[in-house]
DNA sequence: ACATCAAGTTACCCATGAGTCAATTAAGTT
DNA sequence: AACTTAATTGACTCATGGGTAACTTGATGT
């Protein structure tokens, strides 16, 4: 082994060109499947997106079913993220929880991901042993969590009952990937902060 | 021909009879539909549950997708019956509003509907020529109505978005078919009204 | 009695699409 | 050069599921 390759041996090279094809697979069946819906979403298409076989698909993937929790995977750690990253404010609660919403509400409207939400709502139902459910409540546990804090804290109403404000707040928001269209005459950040703020006003104390 | 069936015709009681029957099947495969997703959901399962062959199944109804069209027909004339039934009301538009979206709610959450309304909005999008489409549109415009008539009446601020407003409303109780589960210590009811007034209350005046 | 028609059934056809296998190429190692 | 291993392919298998064709049955009407 010389040492023209001191830096990163040529395994490492090759591990990392194979991750970054692993990756270009999951983002495009992720798109896929987000526009079309995991059923009508065919290997060979996305195959055919990539230049490549359907076959080789299967060197990087178990199965489509494994392709399909990679992507919602993916999405999930994007929004543990908003949440991690709300929480961490220097800031009160009604802050944290308009930051988390906008920025969940960008995510939602990122590209065409129509089906992403529910089919998300669907898996989680059906694979109960998975780690998507840990994580799933982890997300859950945090936002219902800054919006008590918000009712702790006299910004909203103590009447607030806040599993019921939570699940008004997420529909409104995974609803906008159905309905959101890029090219309006309003920027997409204008739309999400409006639908933020239109759906934490009706708890304000 | 005797006057034995004076009242009512044979070939009448066989059309009867055979609209009583297209009526079980789809209302049988709506069902399917809206807890599995059409693409998840076989004619031979829904055969199958009605004790018929698959191929009966073609004596009432032209192909799969002429079924789900149907079946969206069906809760399309219902939610277009509620948003009339709300117009028709000698009340204020906020009386108005607050009842369509509570028995859209209660649509919603008549049984496992995850799928129904988010594969609606993708049928929908499909068959743009189909007069489902109008019959969208129509559900659009009244509620949206209403909601106009609220800011012109002085109960919702001036500056409310009535399209943004919209969405934002029928986002979260479209949303509530994905996660409202029967048995919880409220009423089904109850659980209607109140996502029905945190919705409308972040636009009061 | 006899033609008719609706309602079903069995046995197919056919397209799609997930997943596999054996062979091939390309590149790295000794 | 010989060996090995990763990457990739084309040609399969196999199951599912929508849809069709031909036949049976049973009731209606003349």
């Amino acid at each position: 082994m010389g040492d023209f390759n001191a830096f990163q041996s040529q395994s490492q090279l090759r591990a990392e060109l194979r991750a970054s094809k692993h990756n270009d697979i999951v983002r495009c069946a992720a798109q896929h499947f987000a526009e079309r819906g995991y059923e009508r979403t065919s290997l060979t298409a996305i195959a055919d997106e990539l230049g490549i076989t359907k076959t080789a698909l299967y060197h990087y993937v178990a199965s489509k079913k494994a392709l399909l929790l990679e992507c919602y995977r993916q999405t999930m750690d994007r929004i543990l993220k908003i949440t991690h990253d709300a929480e961490g404010m220097h800031a009160p609660a009604l802050d944290k929880l308009n930051y988390a919403l906008r920025h969940y509400a960008m995510l939602a409207t990122a590209g065409d991901n129509q089906y992403l939400w529910l089919d998300i709502a669907a898996v989680l139902k059906e694979e109960k042993t998975h780690a998507l459910m840990a994580e799933r409540d982890e997300i859950d546990r945090r936002l219902r969590g800054i919006i008590s804090a918000c009712v702790k804290q006299g910004d909203f109403r103590s009447d607030t009952d806040t599993k019921l404000a939570y699940f008004h707040m997420i529909g409104a928001v995974n609803w906008m990937a159905v309905w959101y269209k890029e090219g309006g005459t309003w920027s997409r950040e204008f739309v999400c902060e409006k639908i933020a703020q239109d759906v934490i006003r009706g708890y304000l104390a």
